[in-house]
DNA sequence: CGAAATAGTAAGAACCTCTTACTAGCTTGT
DNA sequence: ACAAGCTAGTAAGAGGTTCTTACTATTTCG
């Protein structure tokens, strides 16, 4: 059983950040050591707001809060080393879908993996109860956030 | 009122980073409002680790996370804009003591005047003792993610 | 049709972080 | 006491991520 300061004063923001980094940090290494040493974390949110028929990428900028360009630099990456590649948008001719490679669904199934594996942990850790709690907090947060 | 998806299916991931860096949006706009227009998220972590005698670079960069002559990078900055200053540490001839000057503690002011005003919302928002929850779940996860 | 808006790309700069390598000062074992 | 190793910090250089400004091609709308 580990002490918690019953007097931490930091901020909500690094206990917020705290977290946040370990999953980060939790999914980079277990890529790693699935082999995907390329992705970096930076192209996660990539991954996070695909759809199986695939985006644009003025969607995938928005929902990640970066520019085009941007996001372009990052899927550029990613359809290098294979982990997406980009259809014409049959409805738009100025618009190209960007969609996952077997690769990059691969990529997908194993971070979710992790990401259950990193839930179970805390669940165990706070019980089941405050896990709930913690993620009904944190989605009516979002959701107010995202107004 | 706003309408809460119950099939939130977003992954914790990112549950936590939507609040996380609204804090971080927050406080950049808030300095920037206030003047503080050359401060960036970046340099967030030096005020965070910030204490009234001051810090080494060594100890701050460690509590950052990143290395020495990264915090080195941002701490020159913030010494060329006026917001630190450094000082021979008298009980080791090595090292330098890191000091916010007046106006980096007017920073730390305002940016915990940010902050108090964020979580004054979300408490409306989600209720006293949910808020309270949050915070105690998030100091539990931190204790732990701590080791 | 013509004007305005949108999807995406290009070029270049700024920013943040890292690795490797170094200097100066401190600590320790003998 | 002093050489060997450790620690605080700096230097140089590179890579990665993001931005701004500017552009082309296509679509939408008055």
């Amino acid at each position: 059983m580990v002490a918690r300061d019953p007097e931490d004063r930091r901020m909500l923001g690094a206990l917020l950040r705290i977290p946040f980094q370990a999953i980060v940090a939790r999914i980079q290494e277990g890529l790693a050591a699935a082999g995907y040493t390329d992705l970096r974390p930076a192209h996660f949110v990539v991954f996070q707001h695909m759809r199986p028929e695939g985006v644009r990428l003025t969607e995938l900028a928005e929902a990640a809060q970066i520019t085009k360009q941007s996001m372009g630099y990052l899927v550029d990456y990613l359809e290098r080393e294979g982990y997406t590649e980009r259809m014409p948008d049959p409805t738009d001719g100025r618009a190209r879908v960007i969609r996952l490679t077997e690769r990059g669904k691969d990529v997908e199934r194993t971070a979710r993996e992790i990401l259950r594996n990193i839930e179970a942990e805390w669940s165990d850790h706070l019980g089941e109860e405050r896990m709930a709690q913690l993620r009904e907090t944190l989605r009516d947060l979002a959701a107010m956030l995202e107004r």
